[in-house]
DNA sequence: GTCGTGATGTTATACAGTAACATTCGCCAT
DNA sequence: ATGGCGAATGTTACTGTATAACATCACGAC
C-alpha cells in the first residue's frame, strides 16, 4: 500500500469509527509515514515546524494520541516512539520487533503466541487489555 | 521473604556476580521495596532526599540501573517505572502484569507462553533478547 | 444568530534521563 | 605508609519527554 492509498484508507477508517482525520492529524500521520521505523514525538514536532512554522508539543502529542487511539500508529514504550501500523483494518493483536542494533522495526501477527500469554494471565486472575507487544532483539541482518 | 532477608539475599547475589551492593545501592533498593508495585525514579529521589539531604538525579539513576542490571529490579517501560523482582535467583523470564485501574503489579513465570513468542520471532528471522514483558490489563479486584 | 462541542493554539511547567567533569573511597603493589 | 588505580559517588547543567490549564477557533444543531 503506497502512502496516498494508506492515507485514504486511514481517512475512511476514522470515518467508520465516527471521527475525523483532520488536516493537522493527516499532516502528522504523513510525517510519521515519511520515516521508516520508529519516530519520536519531538522529531515529528521539528518536521511539523518546518512545514508550518511554529507548533508546540501539545499539538503533535494530541495528534499522535489520536492516531494511536484509532489504531493507525502504535506507541513503542521502550523507545518513547511511534510506529505506523499497516493493518489497522483487521483487529489482530500484533508484536512489534525492534532491533537493538539497527533500530529497524517490524510488526508481525501473533494470534497464536498471544493465546499462550492470555492463558497465563487468566491463570493469574488477570484480564489482559488488547495490546501490541514490543519486544527487542536482533534482526536478521544484525545477528550475523 | 521479608525485607531484611531479601536485602541479604540480594547482597549475596551481587557478591556471587562479582560486584557490590554498596550502602547507597542498598538504600535505593530499600526505598523501592518500601512501596508496593511500580515506583518512579523521581519518587525514589524524593525519598532519598528525605533520608540523606541533597541528592541529584544521576545518583538514583545510577543505582537503579545497577539494580536492574543485577536482576533485582525490572524496568516497566510503559510506566517509566521500576518494580522489585522477587526471584532474581532463578533465570526465568517473566511477565509483569500491571493493572490499569489500581496500578498493582504482579509478576508471573511464563516460560511456556514465551516459547510461543520466540517461535514467532524466529519465523520473522528475529532473535529475541532475554526480557521481561510488561502487559497491562485488569486485576481480579478491579475486574468486578 | 448563538450555543455547544470538538479541535487547535499558547504558555508554562512538570517529569524523565544523561553528559561531563570533580571528588572520594577502597584496595593493593611497592 | 603511600601513592596510584579503578570504581563509586557527587555536582552542575542540560536535553528530551509529556501534560496542565486556559484561550481561541470552526462548525453544525437549534
Amino acid at each position: 500500500m503506497n502512502r496516498t492509498d494508506y492515507i485514504q484508507a486511514a481517512e475512511a477508517h476514522c470515518e467508520r469509527r465516527g471521527c475525523k482525520l483532520t488536516a493537522l492529524r493527516r499532516q502528522v500521520l504523513e510525517l510519521v509515514l515519511r520515516h521508516q521505523g520508529v519516530v519520536k514525538a519531538y522529531q515529528v514536532l521539528a518536521d511539523l515546524q518546518k512545514e508550518r512554522g511554529i507548533a508546540a508539543p501539545p499539538t503533535v502529542y494530541r495528534a499522535l494520541d489520536f492516531l494511536v487511539e484509532q489504531g493507525l500508529l502504535h506507541r513503542v514504550d521502550a523507545l518513547n516512539g511511534f510506529v505506523v501500523c499497516d493493518h489497522f483494518e483487521c483487529q489482530h493483536e500484533s508484536m512489534i520487533l525492534v532491533c537493538e542494533t539497527c533500530g529497524k522495526v517490524q510488526e508481525v501477527d501473533v494470534m497464536a503466541a498471544l493465546a499462550g500469554l492470555h492463558d497465563v494471565a487468566d491463570a493469574a486472575d488477570f484480564t489482559l487489555s488488547r495490546q501490541n507487544l514490543t519486544l527487542t532483539g536482533l534482526c536478521k541482518a544484525c545477528r550475523i
